[in-house]
DNA sequence: AATCCACTTGCAACAGAGTTGCAAAATATT
DNA sequence: AATATTTTGCAACTCTGTTGCAAGTGGATT
């Protein structure tokens, strides 16, 4: 419990039920989530409104980021500590059809890709749907 | 306008102006569109639910796919014949944060990725964010 | 411990995105 | 021209996300 005051602190941000809250269901729940399934989780507890603040001040914080999905955004946790300055990745988000949950695979990176001419890249997101361990 | 017709037909799909029309907007406007676009394209010429249900029937047919993003989603042409049953991309997907507009780069290929033991990869999204070559 | 200010929350109201059922209209076939 | 089948528009709805504002809370300071 005083790991996320800490997490919460170290972003610069006060400690508020919510966010203590909802950082402790990206904890637990190991995989990304969606704004419904954050009101799931946490019922009635929070206004849907909160909750969407909540996800946006995490984003910008650097403590969350979006994870692509072709049916609507999700959202994961910034292991490598990320900051409202430096907020990037090139991990692999890896989507199962089965149980429908949506992982960050850290330990995998984006390859490089030779973009054209006159391009210039910033960010990259790369999501692989298929079958999981545990669903194949 | 015969061009339009030949794909429908190609696609077992009657000739409706809609249809044309939302087929035509993909072809002309060469980047991905969301159904807002669209919407915005055609006017008042058909009921936001038919457009829906056109992008809905063409996603099944194999005439175009989905565009990941970070703000909702967007469709493209598929380029080389995807149909009912084989519905395959490997390109990569540039999104621009100057004008917005995302691209497929068809000539581009996402690299071969290794997933970690008991993944069984079928489909592959990468989008890249920058800027892009009318805007840097 | 009480005060204070800035930040956060809940509520209400709204805008946008997407879906469903059904009757009317359009398409392709005979 | 008549028909069977598909497609469209409309209405109604759900789900997602945003904004303004007043009340409530956190944390720093006294
Ligand atoms: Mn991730
Ligand atoms: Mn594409
Ligand atoms: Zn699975
Ligand atoms: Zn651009």
């Amino acid at each position: 419990m005083d790991q996320l005051r800490e997490t919460l602190k170290g972003h610069q941000l006060r400690t508020t039920t919510c966010r203590e809250d909802v950082l402790s269901t990206f904890i637990t729940k190991k995989n990304a989530l969606s704004h419904g399934d954050l009101e799931g989780a946490l019922g009635e507890n929070y206004d849907r409104v909160t909750i969407y603040r909540t996800l946006k001040t995490f984003l910008e914080k650097g403590i969350i980021h979006k994870v692509l999905d072709d049916e609507g955004l999700r959202y994961a946790l910034c292991s490598h500590s990320c900051s409202e300055e430096k907020h990037q990745h090139d991990h692999i988000h890896f989507k199962c059809s089965e149980c429908g949950e949506t992982n960050c695979i850290e330990n995998l990176h984006i390859p490089a890709v030779q973009l054209p001419m006159g391009y210039q890249a910033q960010n990259f997101n790369l999501l692989i749907q298929g079958t999981c361990p545990k669903c194949s």
